[in-house]
DNA sequence: AATAATTTTTAGATTTACCTAAAAATAAAA
DNA sequence: TTTTATTTTTAGGTAAATCTAAAAATTATT
């Protein structure tokens, strides 16, 4: 079993890993809120124990415990958070640091039982897919609105952003899971992008648009 | 904000207050299965917070700052006890552990909305009360059942011991919450007691009739 | 009241996760 | 291909919560 801070490195290797192949130092550290020198005590640790492969300069990648460790973890918390939107009525973005804790508390009984109160979803309420016990889930392909061309269309299902100011600002503009959007143009100036949202025509930022997920059921 | 340490602390000075003026090192140490140094160590720390007055060989006693804290966490866990029970289907004797990692979570909203969810309960599974947001609760009057006489009936509405074994046990003899019971005998030989409970007769020891606390409707 | 037993505290270590500052390795630029 | 910049590691140290062993205070017993 591992501790808490183990716990939260594992996981946070295993996301940085969903970009890059061999997950670096610096990058663990900036996610972890941390100095260089502490996660390379902490990798040597994890790699002891059989959690990473770990070659000196060339950063760490994931063993198959660690990544099933790393996915029991993300499956709490995705799965905390349905409750606490689904039955708590925690709205979207209140709802990460609290799952953040709620991810540490080991028991499989809880988590099984959580999961069938919940309905066994199938994802979150930012739209990522939540593992089921056994570790399996849908890499569901998912196209970035800002990767649209002009005339495209399809679903909002997921965003690639969590933190609470981002969420409340796609909140105000409508943009919620499962919102239909087109895209009708690209400002030359800045690259922002003009959607139409409900009957809406909105205008968002490229770092919003790069956010948010889409599944395409226009050309692309 | 207190430490997960320091919260087990201040849980278990207050449930050993419960009997005690002044609470013990030793006592203390047995609690938290640790030894009574790292208790002295602790309890230094917790005075220089403002949590306890100690004077050194003479045990703590909790301030009012540490009673409020000591409640919100009693709280806490009771209001968990409630959910996995009335929720997630658990049985009484299976939710101490988890509770004990759930009371941990620090967010206030959490926690009321729980007890909204809950329907705001007034005891957990055990028959403990749960205090209120502002730490309120009646500390109701309880009778335990080796205390009654020959003849005393009345509601078993409580507990004294949580240990899965225990619960087990008046589980399989069918003694729960709410049942009534009457006294009929006391065996002379091992104070073992003769109780009526379901229109059936059965014989308790004299451990677990210290342990069942009754609301008592029949004098005593 | 003196001695024995118990309880509590001190002193000094250990472990975990972290730190800073400096050294070593790797990658990028001139 | 040197030089420079960046990344990573080592070395040595800190704070929190624990430990053991020994000393001090309190309580119980003769």
């Amino acid at each position: 079993m591992q501790s808490f801070t183990e716990e939260n490195y594992l996981k946070i290797i295993y996301h940085l890993a969903e970009n890059t192949d061999n997950v670096q130092t610096n990058a663990i550290a900036a996610q972890m809120q941390t100095k260089p020198a502490s996660v390379t005590d902490m990798i040597k640790k994890l790699a002891e124990k059989g959690f990473v492969d770990y070659i000196k300069y060339q950063g760490v990648t994931l063993t198959d415990k660690g990544r099933n460790a790393a996915i029991d973890i993300v499956r709490k918390h995705r799965l905390w958070e349905v409750f606490l939107v689904d039955k708590l009525n925690f709205k979207w973005d209140e709802v990460h640091d609290v799952a953040e804790e709620l991810e540490h508390i080991k028991s499989t009984a809880l988590i099984e039982r959580l999961d069938e109160f919940l309905g066994f979803p199938k994802s979150d309420p930012h739209g990522d897919p939540i593992p089921d016990k056994n570790g399996r889930f849908a890499k569901t392909q998912f196209t970035k609105l800002i990767d649209l061309k002009i005339g495209d269309n399809g679903t909002i299902t997921g965003v690639s952003q969590h933190s609470s100011a981002f969420l409340k600002h796609l909140e105000k503009l409508g943009l919620t899971l499962g919102k239909q959007i087109e895209v009708n143009d690209v400002t030359d100036f800045d690259g922002s992008v003009e959607i139409l949202v409900a009957a809406k025509q909105i205008n968002i930022s490229r770092e919003v648009a790069k956010h948010i997920l889409i599944s395409s059921n226009g050309k692309n």
